[in-house]
DNA sequence: GTCTATACGAAGATAGAC
DNA sequence: GTCTATCTTCGTATAGAC
């Protein structure tokens, strides 16, 4: 069920995703969801952003190789679940942490997930020899503009923003890498 | 009108803000709404990504210079909106074409305004010599990863997300003008 | 054009039977 | 735990008077 919330949340966000509406995607029982979820649809968010950023940061952690690989990986984790959903999805965190007035305790869930993704991708950065001082924020950079480019390949319904960002950020790193 | 249900939906989402909230917030009489939006919330909210898709493009027609002073003025745009919220804020735009399943049309909208956006910046980084047929990945790159890092901004309360893709944008702009 | 009143449905939440 | 029934609030939309 909280599965099914994190997909609803992805295709329509957070307010549009009603409590009935997980329940029928889900097929769970309709009388007991007060019972595991006793505070409510707040509750239900909050939990499907930590199933979602978990799910994700467990994909990341899969991804390896040089920074060139590290993008295109990363890079292929949103682009699957873009297309799998026909361009009807969005990132269920980046929809929950621009939901704060709707759901606070969810949108700091989501904060606290891209600062842990980005810990993440900054420390396989330095593995792979870049600067341990600009790593985070190039991690940073990688994380905004593959959500952004979600963002803008569902608007448009094409994949075309979120394959040139993944180009342009392995030219960068191109540049990096042959510097040193 | 326009201009109160653009600024609600970038706080609250596209289902998030409700006509009765609109009339409220811009202080429009009640009772001919549907005189003026025969359609409905949906020509509202259409016609608001139009307005802040233009306001935005009219903003980014006034930045100029070299492609880091580019780079810094597009990040300003943003960056003031989501301050001088309060980091309640988010693009309506991104907002509107990310709730494709809600209000198809905004979406529609929000996706032909961010290729206006592109093709704009394109052509700015062209005039400062950057390679044409490169130019539309880098301003895709651009609203992307700014885009993305209003987001995360938001989630985590910070402007640190922005500042930093700001600054490696910059720093690759370095890179493309040294090797010319 | 703008008002009031109202119909209609959806959604969150609670109560009590089984 | 799960069900059904119900309360309440809110939001879209319409009707008709002024």
């Amino acid at each position: 069920m909280v599965l099914g919330a994190a997909e609803l949340i992805g295709r329509n966000g957070v307010a549009a995703t009603s409590f009935g509406a997980v329940l029928e995607h889900s097929g769970a029982p309709r009388g007991s969801i007060y019972h595991h979820f006793p505070e409510g649809k707040s509750q239900l968010v909050v939990e499907a952003v930590e199933f979602a950023g978990d799910a994700l940061y467990q994909r990341l952690e899969s991804v390896s190789g040089s920074m060139v690989d590290i993008i295109a990986g990363i890079g292929d984790i949103w682009r699957i679940l873009l297309v799998a959903n026909d361009y009807e999805w969005s990132c269920p965190v980046l929809a929950a942490g621009t939901a704060r007035t709707v759901e606070p305790a969810a949108a700091d869930v989501a904060g606290a997930t891209f600062v842990r993704w980005r810990d993440l991708i900054a420390r396989r950065l330095t593995d792979e020899g870049i600067d341990a001082v600009r790593a985070p924020a190039l991690a940073n950079l990688m994380i905004a503009s593959i959500e952004g480019a979600v963002g803008m390949c569902r608007s448009t319904r094409s994949i075309e923003p979120l394959d040139q960002v993944v180009a342009e950020l392995q030219l960068l790193a191109g540049t990096l890498t042959s510097s040193t």
